[in-house]
DNA sequence: GTCTATAGGGAGATAGAC
DNA sequence: GTCTATCTCCCTATAGAC
């Protein structure tokens, strides 16, 4: 059973929100005041400063990643790569949305540097996680071994943020499914 | 003979290189007067508002895209391809920079209509160069046939915005190269 | 074209009442 | 935990002297 959320996660699931569409420099704790329809004051009773929150709402990412990666576990590894850019697709269907890393990164030279290292620890979990993944396909011999699923790792990670740049600008959802197709073919050889 | 630049080209020059580390929104006319050695208020002079600024950003980085890629109107597809990594490589290390396409789109939803808009017109003949040097790979049969060349001219830049991200969050520029190899691997199927 | 001075607004953040 | 009131800072932008 569903219990109501409180104050603190009903922010965090607003500005993640407004992360991925404006971007942290792009929203205040004003506009997620407004949302919640309490007053801007009230928020820093549950985050000491806009770093704090900026570092809750990437934790709270990691979080929801390692749940939702949890949860198509029993799924083979090309099956994991297809969800993987069906949640860029969702993303982009949901209104041109980028994931939080994308969105960060964009901004990384005007971030605290203590989200910027944490932003990098999530990058890289989620490089290793995609590392496992290749390495699953290539030991079922799914996908190609004449690469080392490191190398393989970043070229699927980087279509993925390339998909979401695609899904934005030319506002088609359906290009993500596009290079979804290709970066499949590219893993198997 | 090289001209000296005008207080104008000066501002758009500096203002370009604070839009592709900081982006649109993390950069403001003081940074760019601080730069020049002169007081905020002389820019008004040059440009209306910052909108104004921003639509020149985009329309001298489209008038040094045309030059550029003028400039190497004698490459063979391949090369041109290969060029078009090597310009996110330096981008990459010259400070892990995105290129102001990348680094807009990652704010459209902050954006003044003009400059969206204007920044889509831009991608869309980036778009058109490239579909226009695969048709040309695919008639000398340097470049696989069985995709359209606007498919592939979306896969290849996607992987091109991909590779910034993946230069900057990596901090390591070869990375671009690694993804400009497996780019022209696709492209000749 | 460049300057000083300043307006007006929104940002992050704090004090202190309830 | 939430509120009102307020502070400081920086932003875009303008007025008007030189």
């Amino acid at each position: 059973m569903s219990v109501e959320l409180g104050t603190k996660q009903k922010a965090l699931r607003e500005a993640n929100s407004l992360l991925q569409k404006f971007g942290y420099n792009g929203f205040s704790f004003q506009h997620v005041a407004d949302s919640l329809g309490i007053k801007k004051p009230s928020l820093y009773a549950h985050f000491e400063s806009k770093e704090d929150l900026g570092l809750d709402l990437i934790e709270s990412y990691k979080q929801w990643l390692g749940q939702w990666s949890e949860s198509m576990s029993e799924l083979d590894p090309e099956q994991r790569i297809s969800a993987y850019f069906d949640m860029f697709y969702k993303f982009s269907q949901k209104g041109a949305l980028y994931c939080p890393i994308a969105s960060l990164n964009a901004e990384a030279f005007t971030l605290p540097s203590s989200m910027k290292k944490k932003l990098k620890l999530l990058y890289e979990s989620q490089l290793n996680w995609m590392k496992k993944i290749i390495a699953d396909g290539q030991e079922q011999t799914t996908f190609r071994s004449d690469l080392s699923s490191e190398e393989m790792a970043e070229f699927i990670l980087s279509l993925g943020m390339g998909s979401q740049f695609l899904g934005r600008i030319s506002n088609e959802a359906d290009k993500v499914k596009m290079l979804k197709r290709h970066a499949i073919l590219f893993l198997k050889g």
